[in-house]
Parts: structure tokens; C-alpha cells; sequence
DNA sequence: ATCTATACACACCTTGAGGTAACTGACGTG
DNA sequence: CACGTCAGTTACCTCAAGGTGTGTATAGAT
């Protein structure tokens, strides 16, 4: 109805739009969501058990990706056996949180979602 | 830090996330953005010269998973040639009006996500 | 000497998303 | 009769995400 991004340049609209596709993708937002509700620095093998389904390569692949998107920090413990763990930043928490938000609205109105499967449409004439 | 999710249940959280990972993938969200912009119905070409890169065969695709959802409406005149229009839905508009918050929220720190290139951790000692 | 635990790296394979190009159907027009 | 228009559909191909399975370094425990 109107261009809720009229203030934003094109670049900017952009850089966005491609944040949003990368965090909400399949991985990285039930690893962000993860470290949230853990509430402390998580071991990668913690991360393993805890994000159902994802594998060895691509936990280190997407933990490697918000790393240099800035939203988790990896602390590396020179141990033997080594000792990785990840946490949040301060950024990846504040997205996290508008991200939330969306997910909760989402989670409010999932009646809605259901119920276009009741309204059924048909063409219309000119 | 807290577990934002605790009101929901695990198929509730599980399906608000599928939607977030299908209305936030690649051309989705590009498609409600010009259908909000556009402020009025728009025919299948028009989309095609507004959603920059498409493909036919991936607007097509795309325009039916939106409908799907309920986000859309698809209103065909059976005129010739053919004349099909599609529009968001309250759901549609409300959803994206959703996600402008969370794109607003990222464009307004924009410069926090550079900043962490300058930002480089090293290893922590145990 | 062997085994274990940890956090990977590497090679290989499958799957699906998406791109390209050609074809269709119905009708008005020249 | 051939042509153009619009909104697709269909067949075919590519490429990258993701899954699987194995290898590796290190030191302490047995």
C-alpha cells in the first residue's frame, strides 16, 4: 500500500534484504536461538546435540558464517581435548530480538494462516 | 539470555519459522516489497519488469507459494489475451509490515554490522 | 601400546532451487 | 493466413547447499 522503505537507498535496501535472507535461513536462526536460550557460552558439541538434525560440516559452516557476520563469538581454549565455545554478541542478541518479535506476531496469528485454506477463491469476470 | 519462545509450543515455533524461511527467502520478499510499493494490483509483466533478475518460470512458481500462503490474491480475466492481477491479502500487507520493522531495525544499524570488521578477537586463554 | 574425547577438515555424492529456451492457446488484426 | 499479445508450461541444464563418511592432532587414562 505504501514503500515502507522509501528512507532507505537502494544499496542499503539491499545489503538488508540480503541479512534477512542469510539469518533466516534454515540454520542460523535455530542456532541463534539455541545460544539464546541456553543463556551462557555453548560447546560445539552442546550445539550438536541441541540443534536437532544439522551435521558436523554444516554447524561449523554456519557457525563460521554469523561469526563473520557478527553475531556470535568463538572463543577458542588451547586444551587438550580442544575446547570451542560460542556465544552471542550484543548484535546478534538485538537482532535476535527484532527477529522475535516477528516470530512471535507469526505465532499469534497462525489462525489466520490456517484459515485461508477455508476461503476459497475463484476468478473473477471483467 | 532468555528463551523468547518459552509461550510457544514446538509445533507452533516450528511452523513460524518455516513461514519466516519462506516469505524471507530470495525472491519472496522482493515480490511483496514491489506489490506493497506498487499500492494497487498488478498484472504478471508488470512484476516481471519490477522484480529485477526473475525468471518466468520462478515468478510463476513464486506468485503460487504466495498464494498458497494466503499472502496473495490471483484474479484472472478471461480476457484475450489473458489478463491476470495479483494483490496482497490484510494477511499479506500485515506480514510484510511485520518484516519492514524487523528491515528498518537492520538498515537503522547498518554501520554496527561493519563495524565488527574492525572489531578482531583473538584467541581467549584457559 | 592402545583407546578416548574434541573440534574440526576433506572428499564424495545427492538433491533441489533456479536459470534458459522453446512451445502453447485463444483471439483480434493486417 | 500469418502475426503479435499475455501468461504461462515444459524440458533441460547448472550449481551450490547440504548430507555422509573418513582422517587428524593432542595428551591423559588404562
Amino acid at each position: 500500500m505504501f514503500d515502507f522503505c522509501s528512507s532507505m537507498t537502494d544499496e542499503q535496501d539491499a545489503r538488508a534484504r540480503e541479512l534477512i535472507e542469510r539469518a533466516a535461513a534454515k540454520w542460523p536462526l535455530r542456532i541463534l536461538h539455541v545460544l539464546s536460550a541456553a543463556g551462557a557460552p555453548l560447546r560445539f558439541s552442546r550445539l550438536m546435540e541441541r540443534v536437532e538434525g544439522i551435521s558436523q560440516k554444516v554447524l561449523t559452516q554456519t557457525l563460521r558464517t554469523l561469526e563473520r557476520d557478527g553475531l556470535i563469538i568463538r572463543t577458542l581454549y588451547p586444551e587438550v581435548p580442544p575446547r570451542v565455545e560460542y556465544e552471542l554478541t550484543p548484535l546478534g542478541r538485538d537482532l535476535l530480538m527484532q527477529v522475535a518479535a516477528l516470530w512471535r506476531w507469526i505465532v499469534e496469528h497462525l489462525d489466520d494462516f490456517d484459515a485461508r485454506k477455508a476461503v476459497k477463491l475463484t476468478a473473477a469476470r471483467a
